[in-house]
Order: C-alpha cells, then structure tokens, then sequence
DNA sequence: GCAAATTAATGATTTATTCAAG
DNA sequence: CTTGAATAAATCATTAATTTGC
C-alpha cells in the first residue's frame, strides 16, 4: 500500500501529545464545538479530521476504564474469596422492617453529606466476572437459578405493566470459562480486504 | 485496605453487577420485602446488609438523574461557546458530537424512491468512510501558543471551576457531564510521555 | 541486519442501552 | 409505544512492535 493512501489516521507524536494532555485534563467526551477547535489546533502538526479527534476520545476512555475495570476486578477477586455460605445464612442481617419508612423520609441516619461516593461508579458498567465453581449452586437460597430469581424481583418490583422492556439476555453469570472475555485475539476472521480503496 | 477495617461496604463485582441488572430492569425503590431478598441473595457474594442495598438503589437512582441532567445541560450550554475571544477559523458548520451516525444518515440518500433499500450494514464493511466535505477543516491560521489554547479548551471541558489537574486520590466532583470518575493511566503513550509539568 | 510471521495497539464501525419527548 | 439523541460496549480492521529464522 502506498503511504499516501493510508486508510487511517496516524496521530503524530504532537498531536497525541496535546490530546492525552487534554484527556487528562479532564476531557472525556468533547462536543461539536470543542471537537472543531481541537481539530483545527492538531491540523498544525498533521493532517486530522474532526472524526479522528472523536473516535480518538472514545477509544481513550473505553480503554482506560477497560483498564482500570480488569484492574480492579483482580484486585477484588484476589483480596478476599468470601468465606461463608455454609450453613444458615440465608438469613439477612436484621432488616428492619421500617425500611419502607426510608422511602417517605428519604433521610437516611448517618446521611451521606452531599459527597459522590466513587466506588460503585468507577466499577459500575459491564464486566465479566468470574465466579469460583464453588459458588454456583451450592446454597440452599440458590437453588433457583440467577435469572429466574431475578425475574421474580422484577416481578414484584413492578407489579403494574410500566416496564414491559424485552429484558434482553444479560450473562449474569458466565458458564464455565474462567475467561473475561478481553483480549479478544483478533485471528477469528483475517479475510483479505479490498485492495483499491477509492482515495 | 483490609475489607476487615473497611467501615463502609464495598460491593464486590457479583453483587455490582446483580444490583445494576436488577435496576436495568426497572427497580428504582425497593420496599422492605425486595430489599430483604435482595440482600438474602447478594450476601452469597460478599458481606451486605439491608441498609447497603437500600442506599445503593437510593444513590444509582438519584445519580443517574444527575447525570442525565448535567448531561443535557451541558450540551446546550456548549452550543453557544462561540463568542470566545478571537475566532476566524471558526466554521459555520455544525459537527454534532456522534460522529459516527453520520454515515448512516449521509451516505444513501435514497437515490431510488418507492423501493426498500438494502440495509446499510449488508455493504457497509467495505464501504469507504469519507467524511463530507463540510466536516473537513479549513488550514487553521490560529497561532495562539498551545499552552493557552489548552486552558481555553480546558475551560470550556470543565464548567466546574475546581478542578484543573488530574486528582490522584479521589475526585468528588465530575469534570464532564457523564463521565464515570476513572482514574486515567498516563503512560498510556508510546511515542511520547509527557512529564506532567503542572504539579 | 532483514523481512516474513506473529502479536499487541489502536483507529474506525457497529450494536445496544438509556432517558425522555412526541 | 415509538422515536430521537447521545454514548458506552463490543467488535472489526489496520497499523506498529516484536519475534523468529535465516
């Protein structure tokens, strides 16, 4: 392939220089206006086009999360197996049965003070965990399989036909791997691309 | 940090991951009942409490609404940053922030009226992604030095006005609307790493 | 040293999900 | 109930790094 044909944006070493600046910055998900001037300003040190800024950022904080989420997943896994689920624990820590009341009161106790609580944040998008086989269908209170118990949690939390969504198939738990399906190792479908490209 | 000295409950994945399907699926506020099968299930995976699961759905829902609040008004605020202080490159045209659906709404234009088109994505994988012409920028003539073009960039990224430098530890508050506050690697670079000049 | 072969990074696309407006 | 807008996740595809045999 001829240099002067290439398919994709090659960032030069200047402009990756100002746009991990700018990400770490504090700029994750730019708009229009802040993509044109980004665009404009890199255009100096190499030819960009608006859509390469864009799919630049994207890419930067999927994989950063990507990252930090694989990160921290090792972390959890590795801190603490989580002894228990031997005998009766099927018994929850003492509900109050007042806790309907929080819903009217809305004023929790120890009122968490205005503060953004990060940790379910930063973890909190999709990631495959992987669960020890001996967790799987040991207790007694997980006979019923994840999915049908969680219907029925969906089933009482709404009683009145206002969420009818499909509900699509989520793998709440993965079957039998112990693989997080990262690193996807691209060697599934390598069929020749076109050899013309129309530049 | 041990989890033994933690005061404060630390989800692990399993439960993460089972709360936020069970509020994909439209639980909001669970009342006493849910909240105690919840809890019941969950603690297979970690040590919970009712109090947990109950503040979990009480902060998902109310952070969510923010986020979606901060979001919206952040993208009608940034349709006016026009009025900077010089701007002789600035284009009329409008680059909209998704990018990529602009090669399904631009490139068939429907050049056969009255017949079902065949679906964008049977031949969009050779399809050659060219940008319209009104996308691409003009050769900028801008030449204020990098650094305070940056703070200007800087400035429109974060409406917030607390927070310019990456926080290490932990950051309270978001710097763009609907970012989850991950920590960014900075080595990220190969071809060139910046030594972090401000600190 | 060098390319071919292989692997890792990353740019570019597609798909799915969300909320809310119509 | 449908659709629009936005974007995160997943995936595809190409380039760069690197490994390997010579």
């Amino acid at each position: 392939m001829s240099p002067s044909t290439s398919s994709r944006w090659c960032p030069t070493p200047e402009q990756l220089m100002i746009l991990e600046e700018l990400y770490r910055s504090g700029i994750r998900t730019p708009h229009a206006s802040q993509i044109q001037r980004i665009t404009a300003h890199l255009s100096l040190y190499g030819k960009i086009e608006g859509k390469n800024v864009f799919y630049w950022f994207q890419n930067h904080k999927a994989r950063d999360r990507q990252k930090l989420r694989r990160k921290l997943i090792k972390q959890l896994q590795q801190q603490q197996p989580y002894h228990h689920h031997h005998h009766h624990l099927e018994q929850p820590q003492h509900i109050p049965s007042n806790y309907h009341l929080f819903n009217y009161f809305d004023h929790p106790p120890t009122p968490i003070s205005g503060e953004i609580e990060v940790a379910p944040q930063v973890i909190s998008h999709n990631w495959k965990p992987e669960i020890p086989s001996r967790f799987k269908m040991e207790s007694p209170t997980m006979r019923m399989c994840s999915h049908d118990w969680m219907m029925s949690m969906v089933d009482i939390g709404l009683p009145s036909p206002c969420c009818n969504r499909p509900l699509k198939t989520l793998e709440l738990f993965p079957m039998t791997a112990t693989n997080v399906k990262e690193e996807h190792t691209n060697t599934s479908s390598k069929h020749l691309s076109l050899p013309t490209p129309t530049n």
